[in-house]
RNA sequence: GGCCCGGUCGUCUAACGGCUAGGACGCAGGAUUUUCAUUCCUGUAAUCGGGGUUCGAUUCCCCGUCGGGCUGCCA
């Protein structure tokens, strides 16, 4: 039995959205699977769509989210060039066997012919296509004598080429994910292969190449479920065997109606991209998971789980576990909505699971940056990594570190008002200037020593631990949250503790 | 409009004719904690409607309905 070979087919239209990348993945999980080859090819039919930067682009988010092709644009293979706009001549050659063939035809009309048709038949209340009812009444080489195909061919007069679906014919068609499907091949058009550009659209290169490629699955989106009877016509027409298929899902908006779109990210302050993408033309920039800080394992987990499940209850994967797991008979026929939420809770889990040190690495660059100290060091790292150990339950992103942890780097400027109208009350200042000396006279500074000695002047003063610990941290941190105060305390050191009590003092009495 | 594909808690989903329809996110409540967060416990809420087939339908079939996709010299 060969291998399998599938294949990652993205247009350079613009940056990929998660939907892209989660197709990407599912055909890599399969190919690891099953030890098989995962190849990247761009397909650039269409020069008037291209944008700039875009296959960079696709190629950057692919191994942000660990999905490396093994063969492809940019990353080799014997069955190249991967860039269908590097592969003109072999299309051309394809078309030509289709046309001597009879199986494709020369088609003279102009796209302003189209529009007019369109036109016309939309006034009737119809839809105008180009199939086996109209095809001998338009101006191509089925209506035309051959001498006139010549004389036009002769003096360049634009045209395409088009397929010419057989009729009347009904297809079995079997996708991997939704079983048997049935059409007559009546309701088809026939497509145009060949553009008046010499470029092919996307049905010929795609089939050509698949082929050629030796592709032995097809996964792709949904959207192109209906142009699969097309697909296995042209493997038909060449006498090929066609790979098997399976159709995937789309993903929908997380409110209201349709698949999800480039535009929805901003609206509903979620990231669509893997990357952040600033649009040449515009300017503009649309955030993406990386810059939110997600972590890829956890941006791929989420994204398998967008229309997969491994049949067990596991929802945490890595992505080993996930090409153990991955089966193609687990995903669903619906689209599958799209949660932020779930999202946020998945990059969560995998964050807790980082071990220390890769943690450090994540929240070093943030503390650097808020801080604008150099971290490090020996010293400064060991004190970041004590603060880490205090906070990190709370982390779900790198960044949250600033927000939890910020009091640990600098002392508070402001104390938040909420905190201190529930918290600081009018014998507050008496009764922390009674707990500053306490603190001053404590040896050693130690957490469970410090606690030790403020619990027993608590208690000897009877005032309870939270009369008596809130204010204190609301000087010390400038709020209302924060780890374990007598940790907090002994990492702050004697020195900055009661200095922070004595400005707290000086600015809330 | 035509063609195609779908429909289980608000959301992601499990149950491939047979338990009180299970889990997760979210939400609500509780426990723990000096606080916030974490953690733990509890609760919340679903088979689109109507017909069949069957001893028995979430599951199979038909109709309707709703949702989605396609209907380009885009991919």
């Amino acid at each position: 039995m060969k291998s399998i070979r599938v294949r990652f087919a993205p247009s350079p239209t613009g940056p990929l959205h998660i939907g892209g990348i989660r197709t990407a993945l599912y055909n890599y999980l399969l190919a690891k699977k099953y030890d098989g080859q995962f190849i990247l090819r761009i397909e650039d039919t269409d020069q008037k769509r291209f944008v700039p930067g875009a296959v960079e682009y696709i190629r950057e988010a692919l191994e942000w989210s660990g999905i490396r092709p093994d063969e492809g644009y940019g990353y080799g293979g014997d069955k190249g060039p991967y860039k269908q706009s590097e592969r003109q001549t072999v299309y051309r050659q394809y078309v030509q066997q289709l046309l001597d063939e009879g199986k494709a035809y020369y088609a003279f009309d102009t796209p302003g012919d189209l529009e007019r048709l369109r036109e016309k038949y939309q006034k009737q209340g119809k839809v105008f296509t180009y199939n086996h009812e109209v095809r001998h009444s338009l101006n191509n080489a089925l209506s035309l004598s051959p001498e006139e195909v010549n004389a036009k061919l002769k003096s360049g007069e634009p045209y395409t080429v088009r397929f010419k679906i057989p009729e009347g014919k009904t297809l079995v068609l079997n996708d991997l994910i939704r079983g048997e499907i049935t059409i007559n091949t009546s309701e088809l058009d026939d497509k145009v292969i060949m553009k008046s550009d010499g470029l092919p659209t996307y049905h010929l290169a795609n089939i050509v190449d698949d082929h050629l490629m030796e592709i032995t699955h097809v996964i792709r989106g949904e959207e192109w479920l209906p142009s699969l009877p097309l697909h296995i016509l042209l493997y038909e027409a060449f006498g090929w065997e066609p790979p098997r298929f399976a159709h995937l899902p789309l993903i929908l908006k997380p409110q209201g109606k349709g698949k999800l779109s480039k535009r929805d990210g901003a609206k509903g302050g979620f990231p669509v991209f893997p990357l952040a993408w600033t649009d040449p033309q515009t300017g503009e920039t649309l955030s993406g998971y990386r810059e939110e800080g997600y972590l890829p394992q956890a941006f791929i987990n989420m994204l398998a789980l967008l229309g997969w499940n491994p049949g067990d209850e596991r929802e945490i994967f890595t992505i080993d576990e996930l090409i153990d797991a991955f089966d193609l008979s687990h995903i669903n026929k619906s689209g599958a909505r799209f949660d932020p939420g779930k999202a946020r809770w998945i990059q969560q889990q995998h964050f807790q699971r980082l071990p220390k040190a890769e943690m450090l690495e994540y929240v070093l660059p943030v503390l650097e940056e808020k801080t604008g100290l150099h971290l490090r060091g020996k010293k400064m790292r060991e004190y970041v990594e004590k603060v880490l150990e205090m906070v990190r339950e709370r982390l779900v992103f790198p960044a949250d570190i600033w927000e939890w942890a910020s009091f640990f780097f600098e002392a508070p400027k402001t104390f938040n008002p909420k905190a201190v109208k529930k918290q600081w009350k009018s014998q507050t200042p008496e009764m922390l200037s009674g707990l500053r000396n306490v603190l001053a006279n404590i040896d050693p500074w130690e957490a469970g020593h410090i606690k030790e000695k403020v619990g027993a002047w608590i208690q000897e003063k009877e005032l309870g631990f939270g009369k008596v610990l809130q204010p204190l941290r609301i000087a010390l941190t400038g709020d209302l949250k924060g780890p374990d105060l007598f940790q907090t305390t002994e990492l702050l050191g004697r020195d900055e503790v009661l200095k922070r009590i004595d400005f707290a003092l000086e600015k809330l009495s």
